[in-house]
DNA sequence: ATCGTTCATTTGATCGATCTAATTTCAGAC
DNA sequence: GTCTGAAATTAGATCGATCAAATGAACGAT
């Protein structure tokens, strides 16, 4: 019946023209303060809101930002990206950026995706996670300049090159240093490291921080360094042989989902108490009360949605001078923190 | 530089009208098959995607779906709606719909939200979860008529009347019955369940499945039932009670979190075999080989997307006879199926 | 040859906001 | 008393699609 009020009507309402009402809205200092008040009055009153259609298509721009709702494979190291997903929303939501998601296969299909949301206007700008080096994705948006930012370093071949775009991530590299470093300081004297396959940015960086801390120990350690791919069960299978050894007292993990493993090995086959850290802190942690490596997501997710406003204000003042943004601030390593369960104490 | 084309570049291109190119995309079977042709050859050419934001303002109408980005409490039971967000959003994505996010504290906050969602015309209905007796926000979306569907049933007070609105849900008495049956036909005799608290619909629907498989038995079985708080460490402390009982062969458990802690129990406790069946099919269970009772959530979500369009659709078609639609259409019970893994076995 | 129908296509208005540029107001300077 | 410039406000055009209604074409029936 009576659909809802528009500019328009506010306007008439309040003896203004529409585009006082406008700027009432979004330039208020351009409006004088009386006026400011009486058209506030009239909007409560009728409970005027915007339509967002009718500016989306006037100003070109949809204030939303695409995500891509991750197919986690085993469940255990998805949850970060679940969690970091909410921790987007929320941030989003903050700043009145709303997020669209989607799903896709692989990298081509999810290049179309954007494609398509792109052409039709359906988002501004785009979170993504888990990028490689040499990345299709990230050369593709870069190529475009469509604003994006991306939960993840870019890992370039060597690992030296910090890309040019905007990403956040957390230094897995601290993160484990920090595990082994109280472990050390606990008493342990012989920590192995579980981890994934060489060649992985992520993996290899988190490996970094155990061989950091055991060389800058004072102690007479050595690394002891295993790997195997991600599934629990090849990783108890690894565990178990590392627990051959006698004088293993800890091990450090490149992830929960090893941690578990671990875990497992330790329950199952040996009598004595090892210590045992992961990464992510994951309910399967929580559960078991192994100590882990937390990501804080929640400031990750705040910094990406900092750096994607940024950039999408940036694309909307097309005439103010274009002065270049150094690729440096819009990207930041968040230190991780470690939580400390029953999992990781005093060698007997 | 140069903008994207639009429908009068198209036109102009083809030697039609806007009307006509509209009517390519829109309504094929409106345009002659010669002019078709012409046209779809265009289109192709200049690569023209239509403006959604201009198609939204004039049809008043979004294709966008909310969905709220739940907090996992344990995160372990946020697991299965985590998938499910998947599963719609893949649903969706197959029939144009987009999943749109948001995250709220509480219903009121949820509501709130809802409401400058729909006012700013910003989607067109929306998809719930955890939907319990009287709540709020259904009546809310019911009076308003605005198209929704609801993963979970109302369960209404004595949880007979099923609700006047659209949902979609797992039978959770069927699974539990189906896993209390196997584990009766491997001859387990002495079976307990591990349950919520009583009161709460989809626990007392699960505990059912179980109380129903034994009275339906033609073995002498007597029920056996302990409740407890969601969380794994409580589940671990009566679980160890019931360990006390030295002809338990095997507990069934209403969720994955409860059977963990069961098979903490089991593991720290008991020298012997106890079979456990979980719910909701989680990594947790995979991850530790238990059984569980898992929830279709793909098609859940097909069923719910079905729903929703449906609904969208009718609104659409506001001057179609207003044909009152069965509530009873709109509702289904999906059979969920059990996943036997290590943990359920014979005795002995 | 005319009429009525159906099919194909076009025209002009419209959705509800913002942009651009023009106009009005008014304080302070000369 | 006029002029200047900044502040406040307004009018008209515009974003890109769809809707509603009108027009034109084709064709068999009368």
């Amino acid at each position: 019946m009576n659909s809802r009020p528009t500019l328009a009507t506010v306007a008439e309402l309040a003896g203004v023209s529409r585009q006082t009402v406008s700027n009432v809205i979004s330039n208020p200092h351009l409006v004088a303060p009386i006026t400011l008040e009486r058209v506030r009055a009239v909007i409560a009153q009728v409970d005027y809101r915007p339509n967002t259609a009718a500016r989306r298509l006037r100003t070109q721009r949809s204030f939303v930002v695409g995500a891509r709702m991750t197919t986690d494979f085993d469940g255990i190291s998805g949850y970060v990206l679940d969690h970091f997903l909410h921790a987007v929303t929320s941030a989003a939501q903050r700043v009145d950026l709303h997020i669209l998601l989607y799903v896709a296969d692989d990298a081509e299909a999810e290049i179309q995706i954007w494609d398509q949301l792109l052409a039709e206007g359906g988002v501004d700008g785009l979170v993504l996670a888990h990028t490689h080096a040499d990345d299709p994705r990230t050369r593709w948006l870069s190529e475009r300049k469509v604003p994006f930012v991306a939960f993840g370093r870019p890992w370039n071949n060597n690992g030296t090159h910090p890309g040019d775009h905007a990403w956040v991530d957390v230094d897995g590299c601290a993160g484990v240093r920090l595990a082994t470093e109280r472990l050390l300081e606990l008493g342990h004297r012989r920590i192995a490291f579980l981890g994934w396959p060489e060649g992985s940015g992520v993996g290899d960086d988190r490996l970094g921080g155990y061989l950091a801390a055991l060389a800058a120990s004072d102690q007479d350690v050595e690394p002891l360094v295993r790997r195997c791919d991600g599934t629990v069960r090849e990783a108890t299978e690894v565990a178990t042989e590392l627990l051959a050894d006698p004088e293993l007292t800890a091990i450090v993990t490149v992830s929960d989902s090893l941690a578990l493993g671990a875990s497992t090995a330790v329950r199952e086959c040996a009598p004595r108490q090892v210590a045992i850290v992961g990464f992510d802190d994951t309910p399967v942690a929580r559960a078991l009360d192994l100590s882990s490596v937390a990501q804080p997501v929640d400031i990750v997710a705040d910094h990406c949605i900092d750096f994607l406003r940024a950039q999408i204000d940036a694309a909307n003042a097309r005439f103010s001078q274009a002065k270049p943004v150094n690729p440096a601030d819009r990207q930041i390593l968040i230190q991780p923190r470690l939580v400390e369960r029953a999992s990781s104490r005093s060698p007997n």
